[in-house]
DNA sequence: CCGTTGACCAGGC
DNA sequence: GGCCTGGCCAACG
């Protein structure tokens, strides 16, 4: 729990968002304690495994996708989403009504 | 130690 | 509503 380290407070929040719900950088970033999101985006490029840290429910403040997912790209991760039971908008984006308001 | 890079975000056009 | 720019800040070499 508590780890000193960014990366590791970044990857317990992550792994603790419930399937079909989805989380911004901005968002992981202010929970973990996180100066800025851009540590959150560097910690998902090195995440070791998908399963363990579903980086995919981890999005843009806009509700944009990651741009060179890690584990195939924006159209996996979509997908994955979708499967999860995550509504998507005609243009692309996670619907906001998706998003974690209370945690 | 310093410079570059980057899975961000907010603002402007 | 979509695309571009600037700024913040940590990790990497």
């Amino acid at each position: 729990m508590n780890q000193n380290n960014s990366f590791d407070r970044i990857y317990a929040i992550v792994q603790k968002i419930p399937t079909g719900k989805v989380m911004t950088y901005g968002q992981v970033a202010r929970l973990a304690n996180v100066a800025t999101p851009r540590v959150v985006g560097f910690a998902m490029h090195s995440n070791p495994d998908s399963s363990l840290t579903p980086c995919h429910r981890v999005v843009f403040a806009d509700g944009s996708l990651t741009p060179g997912y890690a584990f195939g790209g924006e159209n996996v991760q979509r997908e994955k989403l979708e499967k999860e039971g995550v509504k998507f908008l005609k243009n692309g984006k996670v619907s906001t009504n998706s998003f974690i308001q209370t945690f």
